[in-house]
DNA sequence: GTATAGTCACTTTG
DNA sequence: CCAAAGTGACTATA
């Protein structure tokens, strides 16, 4: 117990496809080996079942070719607004000038790293784009069933590890658009940027088969923030569309089959009571103001829903919300499976005729991530009213965080986390800091790409604009005191501290937990892992007491998988500046600790830990700083690897 | 300064 | 091959 033993590698995805992969291997295979076989456990949809829960007489149109508009008195009334928007959209669409393509004789670019086109003085794009491996959606419709814990694991390991890469590729599309120093013409867009990237190298999920129902590895409460990641996994195929549908001339019956939509208040005639909604059928609007303009007619993914109404088959619904903390202004939400229970034409509130279909929400399924952040919302602005009983403190911190966080148990009288000393930051012995704090930068109103910190970090920043780790490295030096940059320098997070509302609370499956009330946006920081060091002197002297201490070269090396972008570019170099030696201390948090010795052990966790140096400059003793490898929802458990068997984490050993 | 409306450049699918 | 789906960044205006 006192000596120090290496973690396992953690850190390959092998394929479970094929039994002998090694890391290396799983490494250097081709990324359209990603997506293993799904055949055992997928439901074939050859016999579709009719007339699950509706006749088909509340659709007064059930014919695509026919215009839906003869179905309308009022129709007579419209047809001169009809004819006029329909003038204008001729008149609009004559307006878009037609931009040459690379041709097909275009070679793959050479140097991937060019993923941003830069127009010269004449205007001319000068970098070509790779060339596409196009490589259209799969129609076979599929369920995917009974998935296993191991299959659960990998494709959740799949899932994160893919929207790890848009990010990241989103990220270090926007950072290199900035670095050129280009005229803001155009907008960064470094959404579609990553997801073209990704798509041109094979990197998009579930391409290969039409998911009906859930898609594994991706939560009900789970959060997006752009319509391409939803595209990226396969949640929803559509980059504009809100309804994603099989066509008829792909799908086996010759039907059209919907399989997902995704509710984001465009359609005025949408009505969303959150397990019940109306939803509006598409089309019909103009363009330039998104209002009903037309009649909708009942073909495309209007006449998917309505197919998959009647073979009962269930849709995922994703919504879209406004939400300031996120990069793109919205995020959305995977809010379960839905049956659609009826159908119909209906007059809308502009006077146009639009498609409504009832969405019932399923049985069974874990709670709405929508209402899950309402419920947040209101926890964080008032917890006692919203949850009368069960809060034990307000600020176990007491103040010691910039942020209270609040102590939660409604199953048991429990109430240990109120008895210890809490501490914000890690206690290390003085001797560390007996070589001072090394060179600072001179930086007055904050860091730039060329100055002494930036180096130290191998030449590159280890945050975004916005505080964001851009890639997992052995050991990040922010700013320290020998720094002329301000607090607010962007090479400045971590020490920080805490910006989130964390609750610790009590759970009958890991005893203690920690989740937050706010959303933790994936890459950014969540807190430190504080307690008093001991040297491995110390460290057996206290052992041989029989106390337990927290060894944090156990932690799995989880910052490996953040930002790499091997699949991406081929001369892709994984970050091995600076090199430190393994970490050879232990820490004690049986008296002195924070919120962070209460984080649950997982294998497949939603927290990495990064280690970073910023008021001393001893590589042997850096801080062990958490930051998130997902975005995690408000109020969902925070989970590390600790990098051993579940039964040993220091969390469970001190506060069970 | 802060909401809101308008504009523009996008990409994928069917 | 093109029409249709709407977003997200940015800019102008109230």
């Amino acid at each position: 117990m006192g000596s120090l033993i290496p973690f396992p590698d953690l850190n390959s995805f092998p394929d479970p496809t094929t039994t002998t992969t090694t890391a290396t291997d799983a490494a250097a295979a081709a990324p359209t080996t990603l997506i293993p076989k799904l055949e055992p456990k997928l439901e074939p949809f050859d016999d579709p079942h009719p007339g699950f829960t509706q006749p088909l007489n509340s659709i007064p149109n059930p014919n695509p070719n026919h215009s839906p508009q003869t179905q309308l008195d009022e129709t007579n009334v419209y047809s001169e607004f009809n004819r006029i928007s329909e003038l204008f959209r001729t008149a609009f669409a004559k307006q878009n000038v037609d931009v040459p393509n690379p041709s097909a004789d275009d070679v793959v670019d050479p140097n991937p790293l060019a993923i941003v086109a830069v127009p010269d003085q004449n205007n001319q794009v000068a970098v070509v784009p790779p060339k596409r491996r196009h490589q259209p959606r799969s129609s076979e419709l599929v369920r995917v069933l009974d998935l296993g814990l191991d299959d659960q694991r990998y494709f959740r390991d799949l899932v994160r590890k893919t929207r790890m890469i848009y990010d990241s590729l989103r990220v270090f599309a926007e950072e290199k658009r900035r670095a050129l120093g280009l005229e803001r013409r155009t907008a960064a867009r470094g959404d579609l940027k990553a997801a073209t990237v990704m798509r041109d190298r094979g990197l998009w999920l579930n391409r290969d088969k039409r998911i009906v129902g859930s898609i594994p590895g991706v939560y009900v409460g789970d959060l997006f923030f752009f319509r391409m990641e939803l595209c990226v996994v396969g949640l929803h195929g559509q980059s504009q569309a809100g309804i994603d549908y099989v066509t008829a001339s792909h799908s086996s019956n010759g039907e059209p089959i919907a399989t997902s939509v995704i509710v984001s208040g465009g359609y005025e005639d949408d009505e969303d009571a959150g397990d019940v909604i109306i939803y509006t059928g598409h089309g019909g609007q103009d363009k330039t103001h998104s209002r009903q303009c037309a009649h909708q007619k009942l073909e495309g993914g209007n006449l998917g829903l309505e197919r998959s109404m009647h073979y009962g088959i269930e849709v995922r619904v994703i919504r879209g919300m406004r939400y300031a903390g996120s990069p793109s202004g919205k995020v959305y939400v995977y809010d379960g499976l839905y049956r659609i229970f009826y159908s119909w034409f209906d007059v809308g509130k502009s006077g146009f005729g639009v498609y409504k279909f009832k969405l019932v929400r399923m049985e069974n399924q874990p709670e709405m991530g929508s209402s899950v952040l309402r419920l947040a919302k209101s926890l964080r602005t008032e917890p006692l009213s919203v949850r009368p009983v069960g809060y034990v403190s307000l600020d176990i911190s007491m103040n010691k965080e910039n942020v209270p966080v609040l102590l939660y148990n409604d199953i048991d009288s429990e109430h240990d986390p109120m008895y210890f000393e809490y501490i914000a930051t890690v206690v290390f012995p003085p001797h560390v800091y007996q070589g001072g704090n090394g060179n600072g930068c001179d930086c007055i109103s904050g860091c730039t790409d060329d100055c002494l910190c930036t180096s130290k970090n191998g030449g590159e920043f280890a945050y975004d604009q916005n505080g964001i780790l851009i890639r997992g490295k052995p050991l990040i030096f922010e700013c320290g005191t020998n720094c002329r940059c301000p607090p607010s320098c962007r090479n400045r997070v971590s020490q920080n501290g805490v910006r989130n509302r964390f609750e610790v609370f009590r759970s009958r499956e890991t005893g203690w937990g920690v989740r937050s009330l706010d959303l933790i946006q994936a890459g950014s920081f969540i807190c430190e892992y504080a307690g008093v060091v001991l040297t491995r002197e110390q460290a057996q002297l206290f052992t041989m007491n029989g106390d337990s201490l927290v060894y944090p070269n156990r932690f799995a090396d989880r910052w490996t998988e953040w930002g790499d972008l091997s699949q991406i570019f081929s001369d892709y170099v994984r970050p091995e500046h600076p090199s430190i030696p393994p970490l050879d201390f232990a820490m004690d948090v049986s008296r002195m600790r924070n919120v962070a010795c209460y984080i649950s052990h997982s294998s497949s966790p939603n927290v990495l830990v990064q280690l970073v140096l910023y008021d001393h400059n001893n590589l042997l003793f850096p801080h062990i700083m958490l930051f998130a490898m997902e975005n995690i929802p408000p109020l969902r458990e925070l989970s590390i690897d600790y990098g051993v068997a579940d039964e040993w984490t220091g969390k469970l050993r001190i506060c069970n």
